[in-house]
DNA sequence: CTTGACATTAACGTTACGTCATCGTCTATA
DNA sequence: TATAGACGATGACGTAACGTTAATGTCAAG
């Protein structure tokens, strides 16, 4: 029995467009073609396009379909496998995602808690003098000055958006501390910390550490960060640690 | 401050191609440009892009970013919300497929025995109390009721004898799929098979179509079909459309 | 003045097809 | 037998969000 393209297309619930493309790349090829360049297929063909929608369906692309159809049923284990892998990956990305949307909801509906509000206010006031005196015994005067000049370029509004923006990376993190300083969540949302510093200077991986200390060892920092979360501190010490050391040498 | 493309780049840790990209776009344009061509951001500029690529890191589209920044804060909510709702429908989809990339790892592995006591259990359980509030969500009360009736009215032995029997039906049909869900070896299995629906109620051709239907939509069913063999579903409802054209018309 | 870093635009490549547009072929019917 | 209409083919453009050359112009430093 032949099929020609429209009734394979429709047996198989696709469309005509696809197994023209297939043949193109040679994914699945008609088994004969007519003088009059008609393509006719054969039941091996339905049955190997079956099992390249199988697999389609489970968002494997095309070329990896071809490996897995070229060789044999050991590859399709292999590969089954460390697609499951990217798969949960994905959903655990999706998860944090969820959740970084949840707390910009939050944020939003200004249902900023108290705590955050306090945050809030001591960076933009004298804090930040204190702050700048601090950063200052750590890393010298040309890292300080740019500091206080970038963040004294800003206005009162833009000041607003970007300290709450911390808070919503720090929030972040609070949910994610179950799942450990070392943890790919955890990670990236310490490189997006770091992004976020880059609106008060340009932070090396030393100052990053020093942030770190920064946080644990200075009362007022402390204070904010312990009323957020009482050991968020010190988690952020450790997570920082491990983002450093996995950095790229450069 | 005035950013050259490359120094906004860096800051934000994107490639020169996307701020190009960017303003072609019209997402974001330069502050200024020089009259040699060069693009000039300023900080306002600066931190539209914070926001830009903070959406889009939670997978929003540039399209949507756009809609987002244009409009005023209330907007922003909404479309979060609207996301959410999907990023939990891709989780839902993605958990849906681990779940049949793992039976089809155990079917490659020739589990088919264990599987089907799964099968058996599964369906004799919990999952009895799930199928029925879809299948009344389907057809209706009255159904359901006849079903529960014909099914509690068993013992477990009965209950046991009647799954078993359902089992070797779908083994048959998997023998049997490679010869087309329209073979009469097929529809007389079908046949066979909406005999054997009688212990749980009396299906009319319109409940046969929906089964077929349940069997591929209901990631529980699904999974179990799967679990036998990967094409099960799908071949079980084309063979049931196939049965149920081809019934005299009363 | 040269060199090297950085700037520009243009254009193609990527994935898996959808969507015309143009044109040839087959089949049933007037 | 002429023709209409269904179906076949190829070609080419469009999609999303850039990456990647390529060719060329500009700027700051030595």
């Amino acid at each position: 029995m032949q099929y020609t393209v429209k009734q394979l297309a429709s047996l198989a619930g696709i469309s005509v467009r696809t197994l023209h493309y297939y043949d193109q790349i040679g994914l699945l090829k008609p088994a004969s073609v007519g003088e009059n360049g008609y393509r006719y297929y054969d039941k091996e063909a339905a049955l190997r396009l079956q099992q390249i929608l199988f697999y389609r369906e489970l968002d494997f692309t095309l070329d990896e379909i071809a490996q897995i159809l070229s060789r044999p049923e050991f590859d399709a284990l292999e590969a089954l496998g460390e697609h499951r892998v990217a798969l949960e990956a994905r959903i655990e990305r999706l998860k944090g995602l969820i959740h970084t949307v949840d707390s910009t909801i939050l944020y939003l509906k200004g249902k900023t808690t108290m705590s955050q509000k306090q945050l809030f206010e001591e960076f933009s006031a004298e804090k930040q003098k204190e702050y700048e005196a601090e950063a200052q015994r750590r890393w010298g005067e040309k890292h300080v000055k740019e500091s206080q000049k970038r963040w004294g370029s800003y206005t009162a509004e833009e000041k607003k958006r970007v300290l709450s923006e911390g808070n919503v990376i720090y929030q972040d993190i609070i949910a994610a501390m179950p799942l450990g300083p070392g943890s790919p969540q955890v990670q990236a949302m310490i490189a997006r910390w770091r992004q976020h510093l880059r609106y008060f200077y340009e932070p090396t991986p030393d100052m990053l550490r020093g942030l770190g200390d920064l946080y644990n060892d200075d009362p007022d920092f402390n204070a904010n960060f312990t009323r957020m979360h009482p050991d968020l501190a010190k988690f952020m010490k450790s997570a920082i640690e491990i983002y450093c050391q996995n950095l790229p040498v450069n």
